[in-house]
DNA sequence: AATACCATGTAATATGTTACATGATTAT
DNA sequence: ATAATCATGTAACATATTACATGGTATT
């Protein structure tokens, strides 16, 4: 059995949130909305519409604007599909492809100097991203209106805080201890 | 330029932490030990040994047991490239290809039903990581001196733990929320 | 009209998964 | 001796990344 596509699935997601979009688009938010959780390049896209449109899950329609560019918008047959997969429970818990995490297992001495200084990084790197999600919630949300009708969003985001909070604080208490 | 592969480095890890292994035994660390972070399967793992190999990273002496075995170790060169890539620190977060926020990102109504049953789902699923996590920390790390002499594993095992309660608890608040 | 960017598309390459395959070893 | 598992290997397929490419559109 072929592993489970997700991609098309997402793509479909965007579409439906966001009708009458367009590759460019649609790629923008892999970068953007999309991009904690998922990454696409222009060239898996591009091919994936295709497939979708040829399935009918997405018809276009052509820009007046640019003889290239094409809008992109859900069907009825592809709510259904789209409907199916988000009524389909999650059966695993994700595999965590973490570098930091992959580089501490294999340093095995307590005073290896590595050790503080990948937690030091790692804290940059995490605060700089908390910094960034504190953000968005402001900006995105900035309305409980806003909040209610991305709800889904809006738990996420709030979830990706909590969770980057919680790390920050785990390795400063690591910190504070390597140093004694 | 290519994208950085990983996979050797992380064979070499095992292979430094475990001299004399065989690629089979290699391959069930990814499915116990490393399990968490990342996967590769034995048809990954054969191809990428006799390249390193080939290398010169690691070297291998046949098994008096079995025709077909090979123990594999580091050679010096092997230890210099892996510390070579400890040194070097993290420049990026990982991304999470988690299905469970990519579902609910794509979820607008508050009160849409598949909400709670995704966090219900989600807080099984982490429960049960939860509890594997902690038998791990139990038996792996029976006394102090296991915890010295492996301390990188021991602080991303106390990392894994401290990530997943904190997932659980974010979880339930939210529950309990929007049951009001 | 020169330059930067937009918008899409494809080719070459790298990586990963599943399925297929072989013979050795162990257990019953 | 038969079945199950061990141990390695490869082939076919699926997916992902990087680079290359084309022509349109907007800016100066």
């Amino acid at each position: 059995m072929p592993k489970k596509r997700i991609l098309p699935f997402i793509i479909l997601g965007i579409i439906n949130n966001h009708p009458q979009i367009t590759g460019r688009e649609i790629t923008a938010e892999f970068a953007t909305e999309i991009g904690d959780f998922w990454k696409a390049s222009h060239s898996q896209v591009y091919p994936e519409l295709k497939r979708m449109f040829n399935d009918g899950w997405i018809y276009d329609s052509k820009s007046k604007n640019n003889a290239k560019e094409r809008y992109y918008t859900i069907t009825a047959q592809g709510h259904e599909v789209l409907n199916k997969w988000l009524d389909q429970l999650v059966t695993d818990l994700p595999i965590h492809e973490d570098l930091f995490s992959l580089k501490l297992f294999f340093i095995k001495d307590q005073h290896d100097e590595r050790i503080p200084q990948l937690i030091a990084r790692q804290l940059i790197l995490l605060k700089k991203e908390l910094n960034y999600l504190e953000q968005r919630r402001q900006t995105v949300f900035a309305n409980e209106k806003t909040i209610q009708n991305n709800y889904g969003h809006y738990l996420i985001l709030t979830r990706a805080i909590s969770r980057t909070q919680g790390q920050i604080q785990w390795l400063e208490e690591t910190q504070k201890q390597l140093e004694e």
